[in-house]
DNA sequence: CACAATTAGTTCCGTACAGTACATAACTAA
DNA sequence: TTAGTTATGTACTGTACGGAACTAATTGTG
């Protein structure tokens, strides 16, 4: 992907880089005058007219009526909006439980939701689940296939990055292959693109109010009974050579406690960080030292890996002292591990998500108290806002891109549709 | 440091931007005709033409007179060269021992050099050194203050991105502040940079040849008695939320053999991991190995810290068992920093630079095949080909990339000098 | 109700840049 | 000497920008 110099051949090039400039500040805030987006942009007045008439023969812009002005004097202005309804992209998450799709349109506002519930491995169900789902959602909104202008679909496993095949996904089997894409692309006439799940919700909860104007790294740490974390470096998602960064359940720092099971964990194909830190874990430790104090019925209440979470998350909240002590030992242990990432990444924030983040505030305090220990500046702790939207909302914000850097002329790649 | 939307505000940017394609082109392949120019940028002849004017006047181009022609037919092209003695910038490499400068022209072309002795940590002898050797250098290649555009200079410690201060450095803490800004300021009338030692070399290393073109993520080890890490992502030098990205040193992880000496490694600022891996470390196993096998005369030859590095390596390269042994304990050690490396960056290459890397082959080969028994598939290792030069040769990429983005005024897509 | 004041948008013109087409220069080989 | 080939130079056209002048719409005031 070597990006070759950009060359003017042409004047035409000069109204493409400034209705590109004219556009990203529209959208920036809508409903501005000529005027107003001429002092933004730095062009003359003519300029941003001539861009705004190109861009409302295209329709993606439109000249409003003059509004009662807030002024006392004055010709009042005439409005310019962006029309966000001029086209717009679809996301979609698939889990093993279920399907969700989301239409949105292009300022990002959803305009329909559909979700499906998932069972069995059936790879021609999920094609007419997929199939059914997206129509269901287009008809909910009132849109025609040809009135999307990107999908991207995020699925867990590995996703190649050239070919869009799906390499290996060990609780869907099914989906390995081309055929979310094959089925997608039969129902959809625009580009489709599929990524890993765990990337998505990075970039779903990169976005999330707050962090819109975020510039600074950040790392998104999914906690669960694996631990995987999203890396985002200028502003970008960072992938790593073979689409691995931020594996974190594989750090192996962990040689206390040596008794962890390793052989357990190869056999699921755990790591080693998250055979010691994750949800199975913590559960494991709230049930044992429920156990020590005499807490039988906790110790009894704790099912399994991720939905023993919630009961442990529950007693913690209601100061239950055996979940507090396991808090306390599996916080002290993620905390080497964040302190890894602290010293190599070096991020701004670190964002916790995942089934673990239910246990809320007490969370953060307690990783803040072991990480003021270690001897470099920690970073920012915060817990993850989007839950099961991350996903979506990624994948809405990656078409939203795909469009932005294709149809919408952006700055290096000049060009106002196709 | 956001990037606002480009603007065409007057024809004069098309220019700009064509300059800037034209003279990439002709830094990628100096001494090409215009019309080849034309074919490869993609503008009509006459653009070049106009563009090569502008940059004649401006002295960074010249024509030169019709050469013996290689083909049989045809009259004869007029051959353009980028004149890279049009202007200079300065690389400055500084450590406890040595301050070195090179000066470059504008091709990257060293044309002058000196180094100068280091001892003590006399800061007003320090500035002396400082504006001697610069000087020197210039003097040496005959060039006057004002011929330098750029210069950039790399020392231990944490340089603070903004204002420029360093702010901590264990091994120097005379230059703590601005005393080499002030003192640089002084005798250069241009942009004066300060940046950290172990960035800069990762630069330097990057450019050598080989990885000119290299587009996948890197990281670049400096091993010696402190560990740190230069990281390049997205082709570009990473730095983290506090200048502090590639803190390999500060890496937790070596809780075996915990009689180490933290109380002494803390004493001397050094980081839990290289107090465990770095030279230091090293010459004391080999000592100690070297005892335990009864050999004498190779403990009593070690001295400490990088020193003993060389009677270390010696000892490696003529295959004394006692130096082999403690290699390969060194490199266990290692090799859990580098998984740490690997699960969360996941690059390409790792390049392992620093006095370890005088250890040459064997080191790699050591540490290759404990890599082997991790679990994640292991980056390429590479050793760092540059040696002292690294940091100056940073240096000078640094400068010459802020001449390119500032003094030229061009478009931060352009890359002329790569 | 006319008219100044104010702010917004439009028209016209000069300048600058790139591309096309054609003319000219330089050189080789027959 | 002449034809062929390649590179350069010049004239002309089309398009885009900015500035000045002009028109439009609204408010307040005598």
């Amino acid at each position: 992907m070597d990006v070759d110099t950009p060359v003017a051949s042409g004047t035409r090039y000069m109204r493409e880089v400034n209705t590109a400039a004219v556009l990203t500040e529209l959208r920036r805030c809508t409903g501005t005058s000529v005027t107003e987006l001429a002092r933004a942009t730095g062009l003359s007045r003519q300029a941003v007219t001539r861009s705004i008439s190109g861009l409302e023969e295209g329709g993606l812009v439109e000249l409003l009526a003059p509004q009662r002005p807030g002024r006392r004097t004055g010709r009042p202005p005439q409005v310019v909006r962006f029309r966000a309804e001029a086209g717009h992209v679809l996301g979609l998450a698939l889990t093993p439980e279920e399907l969700r799709v989301v239409a949105a349109d292009l300022g990002g506002t959803v305009v329909a939701e559909e979700t499906a519930p998932l069972t069995g491995t059936d790879g021609a169900h999920l094609a007419r689940t997929l199939t059914a789902t997206v129509t269901a959602t287009l008809d909910s909104a009132g849109l025609t296939p040809d009135q999307v202008w990107h999908a991207c679909l995020g699925a867990p496993g590995i996703v190649d990055r050239h070919t869009q095949q799906i390499r290996f996904t060990a609780s869907m089997p099914h989906i390995a292959g081309d055929l979310l894409l094959r089925t997608l692309g039969s129902c959809l006439p625009c580009p489709v693109h599929l990524d890993n799940d765990v990337k998505l919700a990075t970039e779903g909860e990169r976005r999330r109010a707050g962090h819109d104007r975020h510039e600074g790294p950040m790392v998104l740490v999914q906690w669960g009974e694996r631990v995987g974390a999203g890396i985002v470096v200028f502003d970008r998602l960072y992938r790593g050579a073979s689409n691995d960064a931020g594996d974190l359940g594989f750090l192996d720092l962990c040689v206390e406690d040596p008794g962890t099971g390793q052989a357990d964990a190869d056999a699921q194909g755990l790591g080693a960080f998250e055979a010691w830190v994750g949800t199975t874990r913590l559960t494991s430790l709230v049930r044992e030292t429920a156990e020590r104090r005499g807490d039988h019925t906790l110790a009894r209440s704790l099912q399994e890996g991720d939905r023993g979470m919630d009961t442990a998350a529950e007693a913690l909240h209601r100061g239950d002292p055996a979940a507090t002590e396991a808090l306390e030992e599996i916080t002290r242990r993620f905390a080497k591990g964040l302190g890894a990432v602290r010293a190599l990444l070096d991020p701004e924030v670190v964002v916790i998500g995942g089934p673990m983040a239910r246990c809320g505030e007490h969370l953060l305090t307690a990783l803040n108290a072991h990480l003021q220990q270690q001897r470099l500046d920690p970073p920012r702790l915060e817990l993850a806002a989007l839950e099961e939207d991350a996903i979506v909302r990624g994948a809405l914000h990656h078409a939203l891109a795909e469009v932005e850097r294709g149809a919408l002329a952006l700055p290096p790649t000049a060009r106002l549709f196709s």
